[in-house]
RNA sequence: GGAGGGAUGCGAGAGCGGCCGAAUCGGACGGUCUCGAAAACCGUUGUGGGCUUUGCCCACCGUGGGUUCAAAUCCCACUCCCUCCGCCA
């Protein structure tokens, strides 16, 4: 969330920040109003506390003194306070929350390098990699969903099955080909990066801390029995490895990536984009995310972004980088870019990362501070994250990019040692 | 799943209704001593918030409630850790 003193010392750059990305602001003037409540609230109660604290220590003199009349007097006299006291508290706790659940609700700050726009048709596009479109010939403008019924490597009747539509199974090459693409973009990172290997079911709190809940919680999925939620990407259970620590400055940057599945429900996103492996609830990805001092993060983003298009470069992918504009900017999201790859089937750009810097958003939320080497009070970090690969819809476009003539698919060289040597997917 | 024990500051650890934001030891930092260092001695050393900001006030002893004039201390619930039994990849 942000920092709500700004609501006070602020408003109006948070109101024009926020008005970029084109939502209502009643929401961050209702929260202004009620921090105003809230704080002047807190010092009523806490002039009453300091009464009563002060009431209790006399008392407790008096006793020891042993002068009971005193005493009796005194407690008669911080009884009578009682009452306002917690008509003061209860008001206060009462703001205090409401105050809480509006602030969990308010979007980051777009940064003030974002690009304006409305909807994601006003992102610009930064750049193009290897797309030429009068390059494609028929053999490629087969869909993957067809390309990998033929050759038995995906099994979507299958997966419908077992757990239902758009669960898709991987078969053969095509399985062994999900966990090369984990392997090699673990492998592209590791010279930087820890790798971690996180639970992938967490606690409310967890979720919370990186911004899915309480807004997003149709997204994701719940089991009720034991209050647990499945991931929807590793940057939850990383960003909340330091969660309520103090991290020494020195230590910073962390580097962490992590390959697991993620869980998406795609709650009101049915029937759009959902063909093959476009949208699907279950898919592995490997993500990387890094948390550091403000003046870290931009070096950091910079530095993501190189990684995550430098393995979709060395898969030879034609892709593009979108800036993602403010009206399209997720709610944690302070920027962010897109990398897009061209999968020539279904004639698509597909989304394939998402690089993004949050700002102090999530880390406070999470309540995650770094002490400045040069000493002083400690200061809310800030988080970077991407994907550095998204397996289903890499794995659509290498299938479709790869479709020879005769049917077969000829994957890229440098995923040989992952795919036991073997790069052509034969035909059936 | 069952039985029991525990959670206190940077670490160890005392406190088990008021004089406790917290003894003591250790660590770290500063100082005295020394050519310098060690040792010894002295001092400092948590976080967040508010205000009428050389200061005052509030909150925090795992988390959330409760009892009481007063809670680290008593009661309830939860979380986590440890030991034993059971089950199990």
């Amino acid at each position: 969330m942000i920092d709500v003193r700004r609501l006070r010392d602020d408003l109006d750059a948070v109101r024009a920040a926020l008005g970029r990305r084109g939502i209502e602001l009643d929401e961050v003037d209702r929260a202004a109003a009620l921090y105003q409540e809230q704080l002047s609230l807190a010092t009523r109660r806490d002039q009453l506390r300091a009464q009563k604290n002060a009431l209790s220590k006399e008392i407790g003199a008096a006793r020891r003194a042993g002068d009971a009349d005193r005493a009796s007097a005194l407690t008669k006299e911080s009884t009578d306070i009682s009452g306002e006291l917690d008509e003061a508290e209860g008001a206060a706790r009462e703001a205090e929350r409401a105050l809480q659940g509006l602030m969990l609700r308010i979007p980051n700050l777009p940064s003030p390098d974002a690009p304006d726009g409305k909807t994601e048709a006003d992102n610009p596009v930064l750049r193009i990699e290897g797309f030429r479109s009068d390059r494609y010939q028929p053999h490629q403008r087969v869909p993957h969903w067809e390309i990998g019924a033929k050759l038995g490597i995906l099994d979507l009747e299958r997966g419908a099955k077992i757990a239902g539509s758009m669960f898709p199974v991987f078969r053969g090459m095509g399985a062994t080909l999900d966990r090369a693409l984990c392997q090699l973009a673990l492998d592209r990172n590791a010279d930087a990066f820890e790798e971690i290997r996180p639970p992938t079911l967490v606690r409310t709190e967890t979720l919370q801390a990186t911004g899915q809940l309480p807004k997003f919680a149709d997204d994701a999925y719940l089991v009720e029995r034991d209050d647990l939620w499945l991931i929807p990407t590793a940057e939850v259970p990383l960003t909340s490895m330091r969660r309520n620590e103090i991290i020494e400055e020195a230590e910073l940057p962390l580097r962490m990536m992590a390959a697991t599945p993620c869980y998406r429900r795609e709650a009101g996103s049915a029937g759009r984009d959902t063909r093959g492996l476009l949208r699907v609830h279950e898919f592995d990805k490997v993500e990387i995310l890094a948390v550091t001092t403000p003046a870290q993060a931009p070096a950091l983003h910079a530095e993501l972004l190189a990684r995550a298009e430098g393995t979709i470069a060395a898969l030879g992918l034609p892709y593009r980088i979108v800036d993602i504009s403010t009206g399209d900017l997720g709610q944690s999201h302070a920027r962010s870019f897109d990398i897009e790859v061209y999968a020539p089937g279904c004639d698509m750009w597909l989304e394939v990362s998402s690089v993004s810097w949050f700002s102090d958003y999530q880390a406070r939320r999470a309540n995650i501070r770094y002490r400045p080497a040069a000493g002083g009070s400690t200061v809310i970090c800030h988080t970077l994250n991407g994907s550095a690969l998204a397996v289903p819809r890499v794995w659509a476009a290498l299938v479709e990019q790869g479709r020879q003539p005769d049917g077969t698919v000829e994957l890229p060289a440098v995923l040989g040692p992952y795919l036991r040597g073997a790069t052509t997917i034969p035909a059936r």
